[in-house]
RNA sequence: GGCCCCUUCGUCUAGCGGCCUAGGAUGCCACCCUUUCAAGGUGGAGACACGGGUUCGAGUCCCGUAGGGGCUACCA
C-alpha cells in the first residue's frame, strides 16, 4: 500500500492540501504502507523557491512521517518532477508514435480565438498527415504533444469514496501532454511517477474529478494497471461560500482574530500540533464512539479512505480553539513550559524557568492558545517594581463599588501581613474568614484582590498568584490599589 | 452555458430500510459549582432542502427540482 501527496511548490502550505495528506498518511499507516512526497514543479512560472521547506516544516510539526521524498530520497526518485523530464519526453514520444497522441501546433492566437467562440480546441491537428507533422516540425515551429481522446462513448472511474462515476468522451478535450517548453502536464506527469512510484491509491482533491476520464484513457492508453482513486471533498470557507482561500482576513471571527488558514499560521497562533492533527482527521471524517478527542495513533488504528464523507466542508475553525484548550489542558507541566517561554520572551518578559513551572498549572485550564500566556501571565515575569495599581473599572469589580473594594482592600491587609504561611490554603482560610465576618461574599472579596494583585480582569487564581508572588509584593500591590482607589475619592 | 460532485441542528458530524418521537461535538442560552474570570457539571433551543416514486415501512434506495461546490488553461 502506498500512497502519496504531491503538492505544486507555489507558496506557503494550505492547509486543505495538509488535509488531503493528512488522508494520504493516514491510509498509509494504517496498512503499513508507504507514504511518499512528490513535488509536482511542472509548471515554472508558479514555482517559488523554499516551497518546499515549507512543506517539511509543517509535515515535521505535525508529526506526519514521509518514507520517500526529496530530503528522504528513496529507490524510486528523483521524487521532484523537474528531474524526470526525460521519463515524461520518453513516455510522450511513446505515445505519439503509438497513436495515441498527436503533436499540435496551433499557436496561442489561434487558441484565444476558438476559445473566445466557444468550445475549446478543435482538434485541428489531430488528423494531419504525418508527413504535414513532419514538415511543420522541421520548419521549427513550437508545438505540445495533445491526447487523443476517444470521440464518442463512456469512460466510467470507480471512486473510493462516491462509488463509479461516468462521463461521456465527447465532453473531453484533447489535453496537452506535453508543453512545448518540454515540461508534461500534470495530466501526463502525475500518471507516470503515479506508476513508476507504485503508487497504489490516489488521494486528491475533488476538482480532479472532472479530469478522471482523461487519466483513466491515458491510463490504458499507457497499458498500465490504474491505482485505485479517491477524490477528496475539500474544504469551504467558514461561511461555506466557495473553496477556502488564502484571503482568511474577510473571516476574522467576532474576536478580531482571523482564520489560520496557511500551516505556519497554526503555529504562530499558538496551536498544538496534536490538537490540529485532530481537528483536521475529524472534518470528513471522524473516529467513531461518539469520540472528539482522539490521537493520531487511534485514528490511524480506523481510518479508510471508504468512511470519508462525500460532501465538502465548512472550515470548523472555532471547533480548533476548543480542541486545543482541550489538548493544553491535559498537557504535562513539562511539555508546555519549552512551548510557553519563547512566547513569553516575545512578549518581552524575562522568563525564569523555576517560577515558568509554578505559574503554568495554574493556567493551564485557561489557556486556548499557548499565545494567551503573555496576557494572561506575563505579569509574574514582568519588573514588579514597575507594578502600577490597575484603573477603578478593573479594580471595582462587578456588583462591587468603590467604597466596598476599598473597604476589603483596606481590611485584607493586616490579616494578610499576619501570616506565618504564605501559602494559598492558609490565605484562602484568612480570607474567608474575613468575608464572613465582613458579611462579604468571598467572590467579592476573591475577586477584588484579584484585580488589585494581577490588575487584571482574567488571571490565574487569586491565592495561588499571591503564593508566586511572596507575602511582601503581595500587600505591597494591594497597598498600590488601595492608595490609587483613595487618591480617585480625594481626585 | 455544458459537464461532474455534493445536500442531516448555525457549524463539524453519527446514521449504510424498521434500533430515529434522528445521537454526539462545537457554538449559543440558562442554571449549578466556584477563588464573580476560566475550567467543570446539568439542562435548553436547534436538522433529515423540496416534490414525486419504490417498499408493509425511507433520513437511509430511485427520479426530478432547488441550492451549494468544482471543472471547462501549453495551472495544478
Amino acid at each position: 500500500m502506498r500512497t502519496r501527496y504531491a503538492p505544486s511548490p507555489t507558496g506557503p502550505q494550505h492547509i486543505g492540501g495538509i488535509r488531503s495528506a493528512l488522508f494520504a498518511w493516514l491510509y498509509a499507516r494504517r496498512h503499513g504502507g508507504q507514504f511518499i512526497l512528490r513535488i509536482e514543479d511542472t509548471d515554472r512560472k508558479r514555482t517559488v523557491p523554499g516551497s518546499v521547506k515549507m512543506i517539511l516544516e509543517a509535515f515535521d510539526w505535525l508529526g506526519m512521517d514521509i518514507d520517500e521524498g526529496p530530503r528522504e530520497g528513496g529507490a524510486l526518485g528523483p521524487y521532484v518532477q523537474s528531474e524526470r523530464l526525460e521519463l515524461y519526453q520518453t513516455w510522450a514520444k511513446w505515445l505519439v508514435e503509438n497513436g495515441c497522441a498527436y503533436k499540435c501546433f496551433a499557436t496561442a492566437e489561434e487558441l484565444a480565438a476558438m476559445r473566445k467562440a466557444g468550445g475549446g480546441y478543435d482538434r485541428r491537428y489531430r488528423d494531419i498527415s504525418a508527413a504535414k507533422s513532419a514538415d511543420l516540425e522541421a520548419r521549427g515551429l513550437p508545438f505540445v504533444i495533445r491526447f487523443k481522446m476517444p470521440l464518442t462513448g463512456l469512460t466510467v472511474g470507480k471512486d473510493l469514496i462516491r462509488g463509479e462515476v461516468e462521463f461521456a468522451n465527447e465532453q473531453l478535450q484533447d489535453a496537452v501532454l506535453l508543453k512545448s517548453d518540454g515540461y508534461p502536464t500534470y495530466h501526463l506527469a502525475h500518471i507516470i511517477d503515479d506508476h513508476h512510484m507504485r503508487i497504489s491509491h490516489v488521494t486528491r482533491a475533488i476538482e480532479w474529478l472532472p479530469s478522471f476520464p482523461l487519466h483513466i484513457q491515458i491510463w490504458n492508453a499507457l497499458g498500465w494497471e490504474m491505482p485505485q482513486f479517491a477524490h477528496l471533498p475539500v474544504l469551504l470557507n467558514p461561511n461555506g461560500k466557495g473553496k477556502l482561500s488564502k484571503r482568511k482576513e474577510q473571516f476574522a471571527g467576532a474576536d478580531g482574530k482571523s482564520v489560520p488558514v496557511l500551516a505556519r499560521e497554526f503555529i504562530e497562533a499558538g496551536y498544538l500540533p496534536a490538537a490540529v492533527m485532530n481537528f483536521l482527521s475529524n472534518i470528513g471524517w471522524n473516529y467513531g464512539d461518539n469520540e472528539e478527542i482522539f490521537s493520531a495513533a487511534q485514528a490511524i488504528e480506523r481510518f479508510d479512505l471508504k468512511d470519508v464523507n462525500p460532501a465538502n466542508s465548512a472550515y470548523p475553525i472555532a471547533k480548533l480553539d476548543w480542541l486545543n484548550s482541550q489538548y493544553i489542558q491535559r498537557a504535562d507541566v513539562a511539555e508546555l513550559c519549552p512551548l510557553l517561554k519563547p512566547i513569553l520572551e516575545k512578549a518581552g518578559f524575562e522568563v525564569d524557568e523555576a517560577r515558568l513551572q509554578r505559574v503554568v498549572p495554574l493556567l493551564r485550564v485557561r489557556l486556548k492558545s499557548l499565545k494567551d500566556v503573555a496576557p494572561m501571565a506575563g505579569f509574574f515575569f514582568a519588573d514588579w517594581s514597575a507594578f502600577k495599581a490597575p484603573p477603578a473599572e478593573i479594580l471595582i469589580q462587578r456588583k462591587m463599588d468603590q467604597k466596598g473594594t476599598a473597604d476589603i482592600l483596606r481590611g485584607s491587609i493586616p490579616l494578610l501581613r499576619r501570616l506565618d504561611t504564605f501559602d494559598a490554603d492558609t490565605q484562602h482560610a484568612a480570607m474567608r474568614e474575613f468575608a464572613k465576618a465582613t458579611g462579604y461574599k468571598n467572590g467579592q472579596v476573591f475577586g477584588s484582590l484579584r484585580a488589585a494583585v494581577t490588575g487584571q480582569k482574567v488571571s490565574p487564581p487569586t491565592f495561588e498568584t499571591m503564593e508566586v508572588l511572596g507575602q511582601e509584593e503581595s500587600i505591597r500591590r494591594i497597598e498600590l490599589a488601595l492608595q490609587s482607589l483613595s487618591d480617585e475619592t480625594a481626585g
